[in-house]
DNA sequence: GCCAACGTTGGC
DNA sequence: GCCAACGTTGGC
């Protein structure tokens, strides 16, 4: 079991969307570390703290979990979309991804202030200067323990 | 292959 | 809106 954490606006897909969607495929990734994890890392059952950034309050906000295998993206082919790669064909395509699903909101957000104070949360690449990565690997213990800081009891998963 | 210029992310 | 970090592009 790997434990990960995906970065969303809130104004783009929030973890509203995500959950009146149920699930849906996060299209539009087109960072090679991001595309790498998923193609190569992401197993299905795998959960994933939902973060919202580039807002008033950015943190973690919620779980998914991992459903589907790796696929490709399909806003890669398509001309009008604002993730059109001309360089990507169908035969070969160059950007991979999953599908999450919702699994839940937490009783309360986690804050990323919240983590940057919590020694027990020192080196989760999400609390590091300068990060920007919008997938990242966590650890098992970083992730229990932002489950609990969240009020969310890691047994209903 | 180097590296300057440029673009994007995202906290603040 | 500012700016630090850092990925990508393209000239050479």
């Amino acid at each position: 079991m790997n434990y990960w954490l995906i970065k969303s606006e809130p104004h783009v897909y929030g973890i509203k969307l995500l959950k009146k969607e149920k699930r849906s495929p996060w299209d539009g990734v087109r960072n090679y570390q991001a595309r790498n994890m998923m193609r190569d890392d992401m197993k299905i059952g795998d959960f994933v703290l939902y973060y919202h950034s580039n807002c008033a309050e950015p943190g973690v906000v919620g779980m998914a979990r991992v459903v589907s295998e790796p696929h490709p993206d399909h806003t890669q082919f398509d001309k009008k979309s604002k993730y059109y790669d001309e360089k990507a064909k169908e035969d070969n395509p160059r950007w991979i991804l999953v599908d999450f699903e919702y699994v839940g909101e937490f009783p309360k957000a986690v804050s990323l202030a919240d983590m940057k104070a919590d020694p027990k949360l020192e080196g989760m690449v999400v609390v590091r200067k300068g990060n920007r990565l919008s997938i990242s690997p966590v650890e098992g213990k970083h992730f229990r323990r932002v489950c609990k800081l969240g009020g969310w009891d890691p047994k209903d998963d």
